[in-house]
DNA sequence: CATGAATGAGACTTCATTCAT
DNA sequence: TATGAATGAAGTCTCATTCAT
């Protein structure tokens, strides 16, 4: 999930917004963000297809037409929105990542990471894991190659650790990353549909991590 | 996942449909099986809002007018669909699980169960994982009961292991089911968008099984 | 103006439509003749621009959606209107012309086939020399290769007629081609905006042939 | 097309705008000139409807909303636009018409100067002859009556001719003003949209005028 | 039972125009 | 005067559903 390959969607629009954030904020700098952030509750609560886009401008409190001047399309509005989001997930991939030593360290870094992105955002847990699935072409063109870069920098996390001899070494990387992954999902996705308590995302970040790492021990 | 909350959404066209099944097989009860097998394969192509009911029409070939003979709705044939697939899990589950006798054995059952009935059905794969999430209503008023019956169901071998003995009690048996299912979704998701090798979610099952058991044991 | 040429241009309606109509008509195969006689009508009161489809709809006495059953857009509406009617002029010309032996005989009867076509038919007179420039996509991608394979028949005629010795050779054929039509469209254009007399074309036709034979003797 | 009905259409705007313009030129009374001019490009590049009120503001190098401190609407630009450029045409007339003796030396003044006005402005002769038809609200309303005008001033010509035994006496006046017009506007028509060779106009006055006249001695 | 032509509600998007700065 | 971000009305087109045959 490199740098470039995030950067490779920018649309005339986006483009435009650097340009404009570049030379300063203007009078509303902050309405992209609004829209953003009005469109994470509603696309939440309703769907992606069922959600107009006049529901987001009146929940962001704009005109329908300002929607379209600062994202191209409906779709663009979510890329936008996951990119967004995913971003703070890579940065903070690439800062932390390397500071750990162990694979369990690692690994339970990831698994912190994922859920915490999501404690206390409950609407975002619930368009990361459910709405974005909502768009076929959005997640074959888009959200494929960006999810395969992630599992495969799980998958490295596994496998060096089987090359050290830390973890046991008659599994497959790829599946660990893959099961690792559908099950933050899945308790991301439950927790967005049931009640989402304070702190529960925490408790089941160490549980899991616990479990993890002891079906993983050699 | 009792029978009666299978049972609570049953539309006009279903309820006729199975008193038709229960009198035996009529001349064309195939088409009903027709459309929805024409379902499976442009949903899985397509998703659910990017269809037409007229695809699926010609997919089947029948007219598009003959849908609605035997569904109530487009939203009724994702959910018959759903069903249908559903109850052969269900059936499964009803028979198989009291024949085994320690939670481990009953866990391996429930993944090798639920992975194998994707296995060889690509498009009910991703109808399932990623399709039927497509539908906020239908996710919320009728996937999130059967899913949580579904998710019970596997808390409790988890909690009766945990009484026993033979698990770890420091673990939440929902959390454990919830990453449980997680992780099988995420493998059938990443094998249902990728290469769907032959005979790999076999061996998927076999490995996950064993770094869960690995997790848990005591 | 080549019968390929014509047929060029066949979006995925229209060949649908032929493949209608060659087989047999149906239930109300004469609906597309019905919007397309509609949109004569409503396109020469108010404009392509200004007409909106539902318009269209309205005159035609058919739903909105019902005139997207025969035509592509709104646009491939008033292309098949021009081709519809062009047909007839080039058929016209296809059958008449090689009857007449001299130059003055073809360039009368060019000039009475082309008015006599708008005669009686003040709203096709409309759109053809009015409506049809409003599309600058349409007047340069479709209607400039058709323009330009009527000036160039009017263009040989008026050529023959120099090598034979029947019209005066120091003017451009093609700047009588492009003048005689200039003077054609002006009149139906001015006939279609004031008061259309009845049979004031016709007597149009003979006085402009007239003049242009007069002007072009040798 | 007298001067009372040119100033028959006057907005608010185009009122300030004379008051400016007889008061000497103000810092920023090019711009109005500068807005025009941009507006032919554009117009005669896309159509009227096809261009967009931002487009002509960014040819012209201004903001959107200035464009609306000169002209009421962007149908007001357009007619601005046609006016001005008529207005050239008008002057003419009066002033060199009466000099002329003879229906010949009118004639002949008149296709000149009409081909003559277009000659090196193919933008221009583009905006008169197709762009200026498509906003139907202006050919009726506005276009009509200076149109008439104008071919009663040809007509005129034609049947003062007649009286005098210079012109054939069996066309009538009108069909020739409006055949006169039409070939003009053909001629124009295909110059703006083919090849506009330099000097090709004046080469076509020539001829035009030759074979009109041989056309129409008695 | 089956058909498929017809319907029409409703969504996305554009763009002329305004107005606070 | 000049700006250009914001507005919101309005139009094209799609497609689930119906119903006459």
């Amino acid at each position: 999930m490199s740098e470039s390959s995030l950067s490779a969607r920018k649309s005339a629009k986006s483009r435009r917004d650097e340009a404009r954030r570049a030379a300063g904020p203007r009078r509303s700098g902050d309405k992209r963000e609004r829209i953003l952030s009005a469109a994470v509750r509603v696309f939440a609560r309703s769907g992606f297809f069922a959600t107009r886009v006049s529901d987001i401008a009146k929940a962001a409190g704009v005109a329908d037409g300002t929607i379209y001047l600062y994202f191209d399309s409906k779709e663009d509005l979510l890329v936008s929105l996951f990119e967004d989001r995913v971003d703070r997930l890579l940065s903070y991939m690439r800062e932390e990542l390397p500071k750990k030593k162990t694979a369990a360290d690692r690994l339970e870094a990831v698994i912190e990471m994922q859920l915490g992105l999501l404690e206390g955002e409950r609407d975002l847990a619930e368009v990361v894991t459910v709405i974005v699935r909502q768009s076929t072409r959005l997640m074959k063109e888009y959200a494929a190659p960006h999810f395969s870069a992630y599992l495969d920098a799980i998958a490295r996390i596994v496998s060096d650790g089987q090359k050290s001899g830390e973890l046991r070494a008659d599994v497959s990387p790829h599946l660990v990353a893959r099961a690792t992954f559908g099950a933050l999902d899945g308790i991301a996705l439950t927790w967005a549909l049931g009640r989402a308590e304070e702190g529960g995302l925490k408790r089941a970040a160490r549980q899991l991590s616990s479990i993890l790492l002891a079906g993983l021990a050699p």
